[in-house]
DNA sequence: TACGATAGTTGCAAGACGCAACGAAACACA
DNA sequence: TGTGTTTCGTTGCGTCTTGCAACTATCGTA
């Protein structure tokens, strides 16, 4: 048992988590207030990126970047389609599947959400030394993977109730 | 207009975004998970790391420290209660005010997902500098503090769009 | 042609949330 | 001291988001 200085790294790792805790139970509530009068949803505000980022997608391939079930992804595709944000395109190699685009009015729309994201972002990093942003910035995709990681292992990970013993 | 290189704000500032995203929505979606089989909510989860941080809170305290209405917290609390995790005491200065308390099986229960979040915090730390550690949990607050000025001022900047596009 | 696998859609239920209405207690002021 | 106002917490109600499971249509293969 070693005493909790400032410095222990059980102390520090509380830190981190409590803070990130805040920013996303945060960033979970002030989104939903911020996209509305974009009129499109959170879900929708992220699908808009991932096809401006990625190009025209399937559904699934659309879902499984969202971190949602299909029928979610394919009901957020709705709500996209209806304000004519996106087209459904029906994928020419596969009867099946549909290629999800986005239409000018989208990409509009993406641009300007991302743009406000973005100009906040900026303002937030100019205190910052460039070195640790640098860090910082692989430091959030870390923390990224291994919670993918973590996610896609649920059933072991899920009910580890004691690390200690097992 | 300058050309978008590597060291462009703007670019850089789009990078932190994104990582910063999906850092969010997973997690989102992965405390769900997560915290199921500990027979919490997430926000249950939350409301007993504060209580456990803070001490005995009102129901109004807690709600502000929460981010969420009084009434979801007043619900919050109800599930809590029900599990046996915390205790509503009516507040000896004030007849109306009730004070939510941690009982020991609600401390208990909250050591361990703190425990567990911790343990898994840690482990990301370790592979990160000294320095750049220091710099970013200065990030993820002033993020945080940031991100809750926007939010309080949401009647302003919420509906900054183009009054006449509609 | 028949069968299993895959893509996407939809019915249904659960959970989290906010708003508004409410009762009770505290407070302010005449 | 009595009355009106404010504050605290609770509850009813509706909305939004999401996942699971069932379903249809299509593809690939034997």
């Amino acid at each position: 048992m070693e005493p909790r200085t400032q410095h222990d790294p059980a102390t520090e790792a509380g830190d981190f988590h409590r803070a990130l805790r805040d920013l996303i139970r945060l960033h979970q509530l002030r989104d939903r207030d911020r996209v509305c009068c974009y009129d499109v949803t959170v879900s929708g505000a992220h699908a808009l990126e991932i096809l401006a980022t990625q190009g025209p997608l399937s559904l699934n391939a659309l879902a499984a970047e969202l971190f949602v079930d299909k029928s979610t992804a394919s009901r957020v595709v709705g709500c996209l389609e209806e304000r004519g944000y996106v087209r459904r395109v029906p994928d020419p190699l596969d009867g099946r599947a549909i290629r999800v685009e986005l239409t000018d009015a989208g990409a509009d729309m993406e641009a300007q959400l991302r743009d406000d994201a973005v100009w906040e972002m900026q303002a937030m990093l100019a205190g910052f030394d460039p070195e640790v942003r640098r860090g910082m910035l692989g430091f959030l995709r870390q923390l990224t993977r291994t919670s993918a990681t973590h996610a896609g292992a649920t059933d072991a990970s899920c009910c580890r109730t004691d690390p200690g013993a097992d």
